[in-house]
DNA sequence: CGACTAGTTGAGGCCAGTCAATGTTGGTGG
DNA sequence: CCACCAACATTGACTGGCCTCAACTAGTCG
């Protein structure tokens, strides 16, 4: 790793040393033969523009499972477009306590939480063997100045961070533990099948403690609903693999009142 | 108010638009005098770069008590900085679930959950009488392209609502009732203390209800914590107006282990 | 004054947490 | 290849924190 890291540019150095375990792969990025292209940032952007998009990508970098992307307080330097893989991101309390605020797909990006403060407030973790796009900030804000069309996506993107926190408070401030595992699976699944995967059969790539602390549960409140799920004959389950049976139960679940049965 | 929107230009009828129950005060605004400047988006501006963003401002607006700034699904065309008063926002289920989502004083902006869908998510409501400042965005834009320092800001603020939900998440995730609460109040005070106002004796603008709404609680819950708080000699409470007593017991409590107890 | 809203307090129930035992899976080394 | 181990997962019994329902008080506005 060092070797390589000698060739490049100060971004990327940056972005090395704020993600200490990842390697460097390669300059180039080729949003043009990438499927998640239209998921991404880039999403909307004429060919040409997207051309010179490309060369925002200071570079791409692999994240080996359970590796950090960058850990709290880091210096916030870039944001991360994932190519393949999943992250999760985590608040941790001083006392230890874990958080987890965020679950992460292909072609969603990672790292916004850093831009008020200038550090990084949550960490984020490689849940399998991934492959990010390195976005150096000053080079977008740069982009963005010179490509108003492109600007409007950008505040697009952190504004979507806003919207998914709030989805997040809404599901952990009113609804009980079995509408927030339906709801999650829901969410999972509408984000697979955007991504051409199929929206009824996938893997979980979050432990059961994981799901948990995300969804403000214990882990065996996740274990005893997955049980009680298939039960019913909503879901099946077999370890880390799940197929919903039947989503409109599920979204029913999500919907009724959780309180104030009426 | 229909004979003063008649002079206004279309920038103002859009805000009014969007917040049919609020009333137009004046176009000329004047950060420069006004005492929340630097907690407001022109923030460490230059004094004449802040003569310049003055001009952003497309007028004031005055929201009465229980108005909507902004409802749900109303087109997004503007964020809005607090002069006087104190909103909430909420979310609303299709079943008539309401969440409320922040809590909102003088200095700070609001609506930037519209920016993703072109559409607010949330809806604001004044929890007393109060004075916006209305910033079209397109012109904030326009702004920060102008103006780069001021860009910055501009990505500065939107990602703040990330971190801020960010802690409510982690608040919701995490917490028992009684640190949420002493988290709440914390929270409240400091923020009353940046302002100049006192940061151990305030009044609260929710209803027992918000603030549980707010918290993932229910209402009696805050009735009877308020009540254990007082007993305990941490706080002092009549009605709406609080003193908190013993701010580093609250810390404590905030800070202690809800689970795991080690 | 009565109607209404906001808040307090008590009794009881239930959902999810806690503790603990056991089962399953996957990786490692003899 | 199997034995072993650690991490992950399941299930049961019990507990307790918060919700629910309900009664009552205080303050406000017509």
């Amino acid at each position: 790793m060092g070797s390589t890291i000698a060739f490049v540019s100060a971004e990327i150095r940056t972005a090395a040393f704020t993600a200490p375990f990842a390697s460097y792969v390669g300059a180039a990025a080729h949003c043009e033969w990438c499927g998640l292209r239209e998921l991404c940032l880039p999403a909307g952007l004429a060919p040409h523009a997207v051309r010179l998009f490309e060369r925002v990508i200071s570079n791409r970098m692999r994240v080996k499972r359970r590796d950090s992307l960058y850990r709290p307080d880091d210096l916030f330097t870039a944001v991360y477009a994932i190519r393949v893989g999943t992250f999760k991101t985590s608040m941790l309390a001083e006392d230890g306590r874990e958080q987890i605020t965020g679950y992460f797909m292909g072609g969603e990006i990672l790292g916004a939480d850093g831009i008020s403060h200038g550090h990084h407030r949550c960490g984020a973790v490689a849940l399998e063997d991934s492959e990010v796009c390195v976005l150096p900030f000053h080079l977008l804000e740069k982009f963005a100045h010179e490509l108003p069309a492109f600007g409007h996506n950008l505040y697009r993107l952190i504004s979507k961070d806003v919207c998914r926190s709030q989805d997040m408070m809404f599901l952990l401030g009113s609804m009980r533990a079995e509408q927030r595992l339906a709801a999650h699976l829901l969410n999972l699944a509408a984000r697979y099948r955007a991504r051409g995967y199929s929206g009824t059969e996938f893997m979980l790539r979050m432990t059961r403690e994981e799901i948990a602390s995300m969804l403000g549960l214990k882990l065996e409140t996740i274990s005893r609903l997955f049980s009680h799920l298939q039960g019913e004959g909503l879901i099946q389950v077999q370890g880390r693999s799940v197929k919903l049976l039947d989503s409109a139960a599920l979204r029913w679940i999500v919907g009724k009142q959780s309180q104030f049965e009426s």
